[in-house]
RNA sequence: GGCCCGUUGGCGAAGUGGUUAACGCACCAGAUUUUCAAUCUGGCAUGCAGGGGUUCGAAUCCCCUACGGGUCACCA
């Protein structure tokens, strides 16, 4: 490559980032690094009902929280700012007079109500709706006739008839787009000064010297339309790569409203999900390492700028399977020490009235001793509410199976012992109650399953579980007793 | 409807003319562990949406059909 590479993301502060925006500036971050280049992050907010409050800062926390730091961009500047669109309307009123005075656009005094009109209309006939192009000639009267009504006009870009424009896509391979399918001549400029995504993008990306757009598969069609701007320009185009979408797992695309799954980054942020897993998770939507790297699972951050290849990407969708995000944010969150996960699985066991806000120092060694407890099985961290849900409910719930366990003869006998154990220990900790086990062993003659099963049953109400002489220990004695009290009443009452 | 794109096991997913069709998840079976988890070993597509071609040879190239998706805005 003989000019330096340049990338952008550049979302609209909509709201939160979304997993498929998250990728898409994922893949765009470790082209510019893998190549050594730049990578910058503008902002598209020329939809001014749709920009949310705060939705610009929450989507660069969450880019930053993925570690995907911009070296150019809104809020950390460069020298081709601004990188807010709503900070650039004159560039744009320039540019658009600009392409006017040389007949290449044209002032539209359509109405939104009038072209929708016609839209509709050309759907009923079971035509392509697009725009006839009305005002493309008028006469300097008729101009004079709709100010005088007082129609503020917009800017339409003259879409040139007849002709062919081929994408050379980086994943999709040669598209080629007829002229007259594009839907006829395009809005560029609003009647209120602001530019059309398709105009302020070409704009932006020219004069910040993008050489790569990465962006997702919907833009596609877009494409020709700014490919006609940069030639009305005179402009180079920069290369095009476009992402396949990502669907959900019934293998549709995700709405923003599809509540069958979680879609934003901040979510996975608070559920305890780990920046590494989910960055390690989104590569693998739709990009796969090459060669002797294609069996790994787990890749690094650096790793994959190493690795990372446009031609790598695919074109057909990548599905998003929930499972295979847990499995992995599992295999990160066991390499972290327990006094982490601790931290973030805190928060969760707190909102559900189980632990203060604020914990005393034995509190949070207990608190770390329980995470330590549950940490292999653990998808995220908020999933410690649910799987220590033992620990903190009075009353214990036998399931048939549970039954079952207890129902066995020996049971009684292996309870009472273990309970006088309990009871004359001097000292409750994971040791002294792991001898009190042996020493149950030693007096019933049960070991094995027959000793523990009833034990865990008893207490826990569950026959699966960690290991159960942490489990004790954790649950404290007086919780044990008097679960074993019960367990033994139930049995002699019958 | 027009134009674009996709379709590999229960699931995700490699594989772009010649491989026993990777790998992971899930599942099943053994091993280990005084229980439970974890861990280890092994098993798990006679077939790549269906049908036609091209070729000595096709998941890989071409055509058709089906299904799924994108897009056709003064949204990005």
């Amino acid at each position: 490559m003989d000019q330096r590479v340049r990338v952008r993301f550049a979302p609209s502060p909509t709201g939160h980032l979304h997993i498929g925006g998250a990728r898409t500036a994922l893949f765009n971050y470790l082209f510019a690094r893998h190549h050594g280049g730049d990578f910058i992050v503008r902002i598209e907010d020329t939809d001014q009902k749709r920009n949310v409050e705060g939705g610009e800062a929450k989507i660069l926390d969450s880019l930053r929280w993925l570690g995907l730091e911009w070296d150019e961009g809104v809020d950390v500047g460069g020298p081709h700012g601004p990188y807010r669109c709503m900070d650039r309307l004159a560039i744009y009123r320039e540019h658009a007079e600009r392409l006017l005075a040389e007949g290449k656009a044209y002032y539209c005094y359509c109405t939104e109500e009038e072209l929708a009109a016609e839209r509709e209309a050309l759907k009923a006939r079971g035509e392509m709706p697009r725009y006839l192009g009305k005002c493309r000639n008028l006469t300097p009267e008729q101009r004079a006739a709709y100010e005088r009504e007082g129609r503020k006009p917009s800017i339409r870009f003259r879409v040139p008839e007849g002709r062919e424009y081929v994408v050379e896509d980086l994943v999709r391979g040669t598209v080629r787009f007829e002229t007259s399918g594009v839907g006829g001549d395009f809005v560029i400029l609003r009647p209120d000064g602001i530019p059309t995504y398709n105009f302020a993008v070409t704009i932006d990306d020219h004069l910040m010297g993008i050489t790569h757009v990465i962006r997702g598969e919907e833009h596609l069609s877009n494409t020709p339309r700014q490919l006609m701007i940069y030639e009305a320009f005179g402009w180079e185009p920069p290369r095009f790569a476009h992402l396949s979408l990502i669907l959900n797992p019934n293998r549709q695309k995700m709405s923003k409203r599809d509540e069958s799954i979680i879609q934003f980054i901040e979510q996975y942020r608070t559920l305890g999900y780990l920046p590494e897993a989910l960055v390690n998770f989104l590569v693998l939507l739709g990009w796969a390492p090459e060669g002797e790297y294609a069996e790994q699972e787990f890749f690094s951050l650096d790793e994959l700028v190493r690795l990372f290849s446009l031609e790598r990407v695919s074109k057909a969708p990548a599905v998003f399977d929930p499972e295979r995000l847990r499995w992995m944010n599992n295999h990160y969150l066991r390499q972290r020490p327990a006094e982490e996960v601790a931290k973030l699985a805190h928060p969760h066991l707190a909102a559900a009235g189980r632990l203060p806000e604020v914990l005393s120092d034995d509190q949070w060694r207990w608190l770390v001793d329980l995470v330590t407890l549950f940490q292999e099985q653990m998808g995220c961290a908020a999933d410690i509410v649910p799987l220590s849900e033992l620990f903190f409910r009075e009353d214990v719930v036998y399931n048939e199976e549970a039954k079952a366990v207890l129902a066995e003869s020996h049971v009684p006998t292996v309870l009472a012992a273990f309970r006088r154990e309990a009871e004359a220990l001097t000292d409750w900790n994971a040791g002294a109650v792991k001898n009190a086990l042996k020493a149950v062993q030693k007096a019933t003659g049960h070991k094995g399953k027959q000793l523990f099963m009833p034990i865990r049953v008893a207490v826990t109400g569950q026959t699966h579980g960690p290991d159960l002489a942490q489990t004790l220990f954790l649950l404290g004695r007086e919780r044990v007793v008097s679960r074993l009290i019960r367990a033994l009443d139930a049995l002699a009452t019958g």
